[in-house]
DNA sequence: CTGTTAGCGCATTCAA
DNA sequence: TTGAATGCGCTAACAG
């Protein structure tokens, strides 16, 4: 047998022009489907070119029209429910405006991420969705972008105090909700599985929490909160302090999944049946989190809307550049779901 | 306040070069850090070039080279762990010959693979990694890569009998294995979990399950065989249809997380307790597996390993793309791994 | 409706 | 070592 290697073939427009002998921007024309070419030329061309196997150039077109029809996303990581949804979302709605998306993960450095966002400025994106990296502290490394003039904008993880245009969860509202439920379920000795200090959304997370404790007349505990870098292993960390806590606890409220289920993973691991009166509550889309025991109930992200509506304002930005724009911030809220049906200490 | 809206500088190398009054190919050549620039201009250059914001224009430059040093990586879905693993071992490789990675979804539908490679090509990528989705029956929408000398290679779901190479599972050996670990054990009245059945690595899972039966003895039953499109509700059929079965089963093997994940959140809503004494075995990575009740055994796939074995292939490939070459194809055998400590069913 | 011309920003060849 | 000239492939302005 014999592998036969084809020459890459180059056609450009030039070629179809030659073999139909007329002019390369009539080809252009045709191609692009202007209303400015006989629809006898335009077919004739479309045929030639299906037969030389003619491929368009995008870098070619899009270095002429300076516009590249696509977005870049820059997430911590692809496999995390929450941004894999908000992925979804953004796809779906750029797709209806006709543009395509990047997909890019910064593995929660910042080097990379800095690394990533001036590639995609340097490849002309049109615009950039960005989730910060657990290390990234301020927005400087988004200047290459705004000297650029291209548009950026933030979901879930931020910068406080810069002037780019955001998509929050209501971080603070679902921390107090979370809390609260496990409070009005009789809970007393909450837990809280904490994530990276550095990140706002962690931090008002926990305020949610304290606020609750606060308003129910429930003393704030610090040896009760438990920071997490969102490995595996923090939550293994976790499940261990819990087990080595003086007092009885009643509830968890775990801001971050990965907490969570590692921390349920292990005790299982070891044999340790979590108390059933043990009420969980979790920021978390993950599907798997409902299987962990005896978590029930999820403050739901929408990361789908959330990355939805990124992308609306994203393209509200990009269209309107040559308009003064007031960076918005809209602040979606979480809701409280029952995802498991299992009976559960609030039923008794 | 007011918001200013800065206009995009859109400095080039010409301009650097007038304010320092030499040829825009000196500045091309310093930035490239060229050995035929004196260092002195070469350091004048990159002074001037950072101090007017200098951003380099990769279209541009990647169109005047005919190389992007991108390759693109195309999956189902980007949410299933195996495929992130993959992608981050695929990154890891690519990074380390100074790749950049272009990630995308087909969300398991033909029409947009197709289209995702096309547009990989009309941007002119230099190679592309694939894992087709559930629709997708053969290789001819590989076509414009092909003839754009484009390489191709494909990991884990592949098309069969084309000349691309391929980096899989042993999937015929795992199933075997999987089935066999479960007769070990006792099983005998064994559920298979299949995939669609178009997926040439479910039909080899399948066909291992089979032989696993047929030299330990065990009847072959067709009614102990569930497909699945893997949508969560295809894994909660599954349970019912367990449920249903007029005899007692006594050991599952999922070729797909999402089936047996699903089916065990499933029976656990219906507050059905799964007897301790049956036995999973399942393909999977997804940490939270590990998780389901009364799951323990999965058979590790290593994405990593497979995603970072693919890139290095494309690599040889794109590298050797003038020479003859024979199409690869490497098989790595999936490992049995015990995930869970819980008390199980082997043990007593 | 079609052709001519020019240039997006860069890297590279050839001269000097 | 640097400069001048060319063209990657395409689109858009202008002319006819």
């Amino acid at each position: 047998m014999k592998f036969i290697v084809s020459q890459p073939n180059n056609i450009t427009i030039h070629d179809i022009a030659e073999a139909l002998q007329i002019n390369s921007s009539t080809v252009s024309r045709a191609l692009n489907n202007s209303s400015r070419v006989t629809q006898k030329t335009k077919a004739r061309v479309l045929k030639k070119a299906d037969e030389m196997g003619y491929q368009r150039n995008l870098l070619a077109s899009n270095l002429r029209k300076s516009k590249t029809n696509t977005i870049g996303v820059i997430v911590p990581r692809i496999s995390r429910h929450f941004f894999s949804s908000a992925i979804a979302g953004i796809e779906e709605a750029a797709y209806e405006s006709g543009y395509r998306v990047i997909i890019c993960q910064s593995m929660e450095q910042f080097s990379r991420e800095k690394d990533l966002i001036e590639t995609l400025v340097a490849n002309r994106v049109d615009g950039i969705i960005l989730s910060i990296s657990m290390e990234t502290t301020n927005a400087k490394h988004l200047e290459s972008a705004r000297v650029k003039g291209t548009s950026v904008v933030f979901f879930d993880r931020h910068c406080d105090g810069t002037n780019y245009s955001k998509v929050l969860n209501d971080d603070f509202q679902g921390g107090f909700d979370a809390t609260e439920h496990l409070i009005k379920q009789g809970c007393q000795n909450i837990v809280h599985f904490s994530g990276p200090q550095q990140l706002k959304i962690y931090e008002n997370r926990k305020k949610g929490y304290q606020q609750a404790l606060k308003k129910n007349g429930i003393p704030y505990r610090s040896e009760l909160v438990f920071n997490s870098k969102l490995m595996e292993k923090d939550g293994v960390e976790n499940a261990k302090k819990i087990l080595q806590l003086p007092l009885k606890i009643d509830g968890i409220f775990s801001a971050n999944d990965i907490s969570a289920i590692a921390a349920m993973q292990h005790l299982k691991k070891q044999g340790i049946q979590i108390p059933k009166d043990i009420s969980v509550v979790g920021f978390s889309n993950e599907p798997s989190a409902a299987v962990i025991e005896p978590a029930l109930t999820t403050l739901d992200q929408s990361g789908r809307k959330i990355g939805q509506k990124a992308t609306e304002i994203l393209f509200e930005e990009i269209n309107n550049k040559s308009v003064l724009h007031k960076p918005k911030s809209i602040v979606i809220k979480p809701s409280l779901l029952q995802r498991s049906s299992t009976q559960r200490a609030s039923d008794h």
